[in-house]
DNA sequence: AAACTCACG
DNA sequence: ACGTACGTGAGTTTT
């Protein structure tokens, strides 16, 4: 089968231009960031699909015939970067080098040549790729011509792949309706006008009704008569005009012939073209050289379908191996085991049968290492003693800024082995029952299993290397458990008082809309910042503080400087702080309550750089507690009948454990004699007796307080007490004077972080920080406040999860009904059965202050109450 | 997808 | 001169 590969020159040249430093020069100073970018990509695909042919589409710069009555076009694009442009003409030199035929037209797009070029070779009966970073491409795709997108996410760079299939299963829309949402809709970047006040969420809907242009202006008629219809009706010519304008021509004059695409490895990686990149001092592209010479060959997973018992049969006592059970809700589809790096995949919904045979590994010491462990819990009853070992949490242990952990990225981390990912394995393929029989996605059941296996003694090493082996055992693995536990109680909501409660909302936020529209004498979309900014800074003229990238800045701090400027700030004020509630709480959480009258939130273990636990689906770590209005709110939060909260939170956590681990003396007496921490500070610090402290300094001692946990900086601080910033560093200074320790301790996180480039907390937990070393001054500030900070609020964070661990425990030994049911960083919240209250209450309160050993007591407040509201 | 804003600790 | 406090997640608009 032959493969035809085309290339949209200038697009993939952009991307790499954009993607890549510009400061990356040869020392002829001809910048080759582009051509970089552009033969990284080129290589990476190459190799992944060896094309016989290939060809590479570039656009002409003037002004094109099919465009000519359309003065403005690309009137909106940027013109090419100077250091851009130099790149262009290499890189046709370079292709030409390497045999790689390029094509241009005058009077034609790229995009034109490419459409064209790329039915010639369907018809030929060849698989053609096409690579851009231009959506517009998909237009073009169908069953055998492929549309290759780039993307570049915190340096890696992926390819999206999109047959016809996966254009309407992304879109909703086929290829050639996709040229008719173009239309529709408009394109800013290319000029096309579109019809006015139609986006991509109205066009989509449109054109998957009525498929084109021509036949969604004959059913106008059928449409509500809405703005957008009258839209539409004014707008005919335009939407065809642009519907035109967006279809690449697939009937343009080829300036090369299919048949002088044919390219071989040999021409492409010739000693020529190795001269070529050596003088433009590419000298990352040898490697292409040099595997040509010495091939890898390419991993190959042994994978089989088997029973259970043979799985049974193949291992050994007190060995490991990999599982991974593939589940679509609570059904079970099937299993894979990895043994000794082969793999058998089970077809089976038998739960009982799987959990004998892992109860029956368990029991011959065998190590069960799983790719993530907490969904696992529940259907096998898992306990925390029992030996599985769970990857992701490792790896994040190891790597805690990685953000994700899947298998293709750690098995080519720790074991350079490199494997399709799930996604380009699986694409966007639904778990069914037929699951097992798609040869795509067992593969990458076997490699989730097989990663498991092989990633387990590479993973324990670093641990055991890093010292990080007890904080898995006693720490994270028990963790995950109390996760799980969280997750499946849940949390009461009575959706009748939220529903009323958003029923308030409502009635004042319309009051309040009208009177924004009247203020401002037009209705405009309050929400948009762009709109609102011009409002309020044009046409009102009002004081406007900061700017943002893109404008004014219209957050809380600059409106509430201008408050008493004009009535329209405090409605706008107050209009935000509805809208939030209504939009992130009020119809957040109704669209989370369960069956069960319960929101399950998900918490998660390996996302913060810290070591924190965070929370989504919704995120119930950030219900409203700072403005009264908002605090109502926790009123919807109940026990179950029979049950009542109680709430416990450590009393200034993080504050403590900075004064524990830095030793300092005055700080470390400050919290044993003190109950106001704040007020003592500003004391000590301020010079001023105890009684004499008032509010006002006391605030601004609270606000150094704070300062110096999140790595204290006079700007920072002067931003949040309002004073300037040499007020603000006779603060710090002061602050420095009174508690030596902490100034010492800090000093010492900063170096620590710039000799080893990572941060520890008292339990062991690295915080790695790349940006300590950076060139960049912003940069390397910020990496410096991280290196005091993650270590005090990571140590907060190990200290409450050892005590939702203590407190699950007792809970469960005790045989209590009550539970542990969410946590908020420094809080935790129980939901107490009514004859087991003042049991817990005894029982938290001792699991959370006798969770660690510090220097300084940890002292908790407590509260009760019938919902979350009352709890404080 | 990125920018902006805002809810929490 | 640079132009920010540390850690999150979600909704909305704009590109």
């Amino acid at each position: 089968m032959k493969k035809l590969l085309l290339i949209d020159g200038n697009s993939i040249m952009n991307r790499g231009f954009y993607a890549l430093p510009a400061d990356l020069t040869n020392q002829e100073g001809i910048h080759t960031n582009a051509l970089l970018g552009f033969l990284n990509i080129f290589f990476r695909i190459y190799e992944e699909e060896h094309p016989t042919n290939i060809c590479v589409a570039f656009d002409v710069h003037a002004p094109t015939f099919r465009h000519e009555q359309y003065k403005e076009y690309k009137g909106t694009r940027h013109p090419m970067p100077d250091e851009l442009r130099e790149q262009m003409p290499i890189i046709k030199e370079l292709l030409h080098v390497m045999k790689i035929p390029t094509m241009e037209q005058a009077g034609y797009e790229a995009d034109d040549l490419i459409g064209t070029m790329s039915r010639k070779g369907e018809e030929a009966g060849m698989e053609v790729t096409i690579l851009s970073g231009d959506r517009d491409l998909l237009q073009l795709a169908t069953e055998n011509v492929m549309i290759r997108i780039p993307k570049t996410r915190a340096g890696k760079t992926t390819v999206e792949d999109y047959h016809a299939s996966e254009v309407e299963a992304t879109y909703g829309v086929t290829p050639v309706e996709f040229i008719e949402v173009k239309g529709l809709m408009g394109d800013t970047s290319d000029n096309i006008p579109g019809v006015p006040g139609i986006g991509p969420k109205t066009a989509e809907k449109l054109i998957r009704t009525y498929h084109t242009v021509e036949s969604v202006l004959e059913h106008i008629p059928d449409l509500p008569p809405n703005k957008m219809r009258a839209a539409l009706e004014e707008n005919r010519e335009m939407a065809i005009f642009s519907r035109d304008l967006s279809r690449i021509l697939l009937t343009a004059p080829l300036p090369v012939e299919l048949s002088e695409t044919e390219v071989g490895r040999e021409e492409l990686l010739s000693e020529a073209v190795k001269e070529r990149f050596l003088q433009l001092e590419m000298k990352s592209l040898m490697k292409h050289f040099a595997s040509y010479e010495e091939e890898k060959q390419p991993f190959t997973l042994n994978f089989r379908d088997g029973k259970l018992s043979e799985v049974k049969a193949f291992t050994e006592p007190g060995s490991v191996v990999g599982f991974c059970p593939v589940f679509s809700g609570d059904l079970l589809l099937g299993t894979a085991f990895s043994i000794g790096g082969n793999v058998i995949l089970t077809q089976t919904d038998a739960i009982a049968s799987v959990y004998e045979l892992l109860d029956w590994m368990l029991k011959n010491r065998v190590t069960i290492a799983v790719p993530g462990l907490k969904p696992l819990i529940r259907p096998f009853h898992i306990t925390p003693e029992e030996n599985y070992f769970n990857i992701e949490v490792a790896a994040y242990l190891i790597d805690p800024l990685a953000g994700e952990y899947p298998y293709h990225s750690l098995l080519q981390k720790y074991l350079d082995i490199e494997v399709k990912s799930e996604k380009e394995l699986a694409g966007k393929q639904e778990l069914t029952v037929f699951s097992f029989a798609m040869p795509e996605l067992r593969e990458v059941f076997a490699m989730r299993a097989y990663a498991a296996e092989a990633l387990y003694p590479v993973l324990t090493a670093r641990l055991e290397q890093l010292d990080m082996m007890d904080l898995y055992r006693n720490m994270e693995h028990p963790a995950t458990f109390v996760l799980q536990d969280m997750e499946q109680f849940g949390i009461r909501v009575d959706r009748a008082a939220l529903e009323a409660y958003g029923m308030r909302l409502d009635s004042r936020i319309d009051a309040l809309t009208k009177e924004i529209y009247t203020a401002a004498g037009e209705q405009f979309n309050i929400n948009s910042t762009k709109q609102l900014g011009q409002i309020l800074f044009e046409k009102l003229a009002l004081t406007s503080g900061k700017k943002t990238k893109s404008g004014y800045s219209t957050n809380v701090e600059v409106l509430t400087k201008i408050r008493d400027e004009h009535p329209i700030i405090p409605a706008i004020l107050e209009y935000r702080q509805l809208t939030k509630l209504r939009s992130t709480y009020v119809d957040g959480l109704i669209a989370g309550i369960a069956p069960d009258g319960r929101i399950h939130s998900r918490f998660h273990q390996t996302v913060t750089a810290t070591g924190r636990i965070s929370s989504s689906d919704p995120n119930l770590q950030n219900i409203p507690m700072r403005s009264e209005l908002g605090r109502e709110l926790r009123r919807v939060f109940i026990p179950a009948d029979g049950y009542v909260f109680v709430d416990a939170d450590y009393s200034q956590i993080e504050l403590r454990v900075m004064a524990a681990m830095s030793e300092d003396e005055n700080l470390i007496e400050a919290f044993r004699q003190a109950k106001d921490i704040h007020a003592a500070t500003a004391s000590k610090v301020f010079h001023v007796p105890l009684e004499e402290v008032d509010s006002g300094l006391r605030r601004k001692a609270k606000a150094v307080n704070f300062g110096i946990i999140y790595g204290i900086s006079s700007f920072g601080l002067g931003q949040d007490l309002d004073i300037t910033r040499k007020e603000a560093q006779q603060y710090i200074d002061q602050y420095f004077e009174t508690y030596q320790g902490v100034k010492n301790f800090l000093d010492l996180l900063v170096e620590t972080g710039k000799t080893t480039g990572s941060v520890q907390t008292l339990y062991k937990r690295i915080r790695p920080i790349p940006e300590i070393a950076s060139s960049n001054f912003m940069t390397r500030q910020f990496g410096e406040r991280v290196a005091m900070n993650s270590p005090i609020q990571g140590t907060a964070a190990d200290i409450i999860k050892l005590a939702m661990i203590r407190v699950r425990t007792e809970l469960l030994k005790r045989g209590m009904k009550s539970r542990l049911i969410l946590q908020i960083h420094d809080e935790l919240l129980i939901e107490a059965a009514s004859d087991e209250v003042e049991e817990v209450k005894r029982l938290l309160e001792e699991n959370m202050v006798n969770a660690a050993e510090l220097t300084v007591p940890l002292l908790v407040d407590m509260h009760t109450g019938e919902s979350l509201y009352d709890t404080k």
